[in-house]
DNA sequence: TTAATGTATATTGTATACAAAAAGCAATTT
DNA sequence: AAATTGCTTTTTGTATACAATATACATTAA
């Protein structure tokens, strides 16, 4: 009994989280563009609310750097300029291979299949060219990774730098040339992990950062060229 | 001319921001105690402001991890726990790492003799054994190196993460016994950066966090006899 | 034409009002 | 005595109203 309730009672969420999540896909996915502005009378009509929880989710997409606040004026989408991509992606090398180093320690039985399942699942998507896929089973992947740290906050953050990444995403998945070595890379590291091989892992994981700091600094060079 | 129109400039910050400075502020300093209820009217009549200002701040404070939010119940600071402790360590560990490392690389002849100077204040306020000073000339010691690896992001991260220790640092600073070994990591972290000894800051860095640790998780255990 | 000024409009910052849910408590029942 | 029910109070969630500021545009003067 009770199982619709408790459906209910787990589906609640506030709207200033709906929001923010809207907010947030949209800025990922390039809906929202670098430097727009983010204007709460039109976003709440948009989204049919009231500008509260716009004004909530506003206020935590700022600490998320996802959006810049300026006094008086409003919020507008983050710039991303290859000076901060830079800047996260020096953070992002050493939380990335403590998550390794941490997973090789702390994974679990369970845990091992899953990456295992899940990093087929990508290979899977890659061959269907699925982009949406493709994107999914990474971040599926991913995820396995980091939850296995066993360190939330350390989650949390790792999953913060990535996402700063996401807005380059599309064009780096879009590349079909990359497909085969992506595959490949995230092969090496579910192997590492599995048998505890720290060093094949953290080599494995540092390569795929290598190549994905190439594309995205790479891109940005491209818009750049595109807008002068 | 106009110095008083830039000065009220500069000064204008919008109440979101003064509640939010304020309200980490009594957490940090533990005037505001681990689960104590954060509720918003009461906030708003202490700080004499009106809900929306005290609520757009604890989104903030949310997403910096010091208060928790429980739907429909609102906010309340934190839980420290030593599993939360140890997790905010691991991390910072690395952190604090790529940051000392990277100030060896990049930091300017301006920023050494900042550097030097505030490693001098420190001890200066150590041997007055005014706490809140030492307090003061500690975070702006760090700040100088922080600031010298010219990552914005990593400087916010890693601020972030120290001032989760905040909330134990009186007590460290309290007990004098340590205050020379403080003093002589300091001067170590110092000369290693400016001499552009990596290995000799990185060694320094690293005691330093070590001994916090002991220290903040035999704080915790301590404050956990109390309570049983 | 350019710069400056004034006015209207749009937008944010803050406060308040209303609705919905949770918590506390007493009365009632078992 | 313990559990349950219903009511009251408190508190959050959301919407709206009002005030202060910034922006845009037209008008005027140099």
């Amino acid at each position: 009994m009770g199982s619709i309730f408790q459906q209910d009672m787990d589906e609640y969420l506030p709207l200033r989280d709906v929001v923010f999540k809207t907010l947030r896909q949209g800025i990922l996915t390039g809906e929202l563009k670098p430097g727009e502005r983010l204007m709460e009378i039109h976003l709440a009509n948009k989204l049919g609310v009231s500008r509260t929880p716009i004004r909530e989710a506003i206020r935590k997409l700022e600490l998320e750097g996802l959006v810049t606040m300026i006094p008086r004026r409003g919020a507008e989408v983050a710039q991303i300029t290859e000076k901060s991509m830079k800047d996260v992606l020096e953070v992002r090398k050493v939380l990335d291979n403590l998550s390794v180093e941490l997973a090789c320690e702390r994974i679990t039985e369970e845990e091992k299949e899953q990456l295992q399942n899940a990093c087929m699942d990508f290979e899977d998507a890659v061959k269907t060219g699925d982009f949406s896929m493709i994107a999914k089973t990474d971040v599926a992947f991913h995820d396995i990774i980091v939850a296995a740290t066993r360190n939330i906050r350390l989650s949390q953050m790792v999953n913060n730098l990535a996402e700063q990444m996401y807005r380059y995403r599309f064009e780096y998945i879009k590349d079909s040339t990359q497909h085969n070595r992506l595959v490949q890379e995230h092969k090496e590291i579910c192997d590492g992990i599995i048998s505890g091989d720290k060093e094949k892992a953290l080599a494995a994981i540092e390569a795929h950062i290598d190549n994905q700091e190439i594309a995205v600094l790479n891109q940005i060079r491209i818009d750049r060229e595109k807008r002068a």
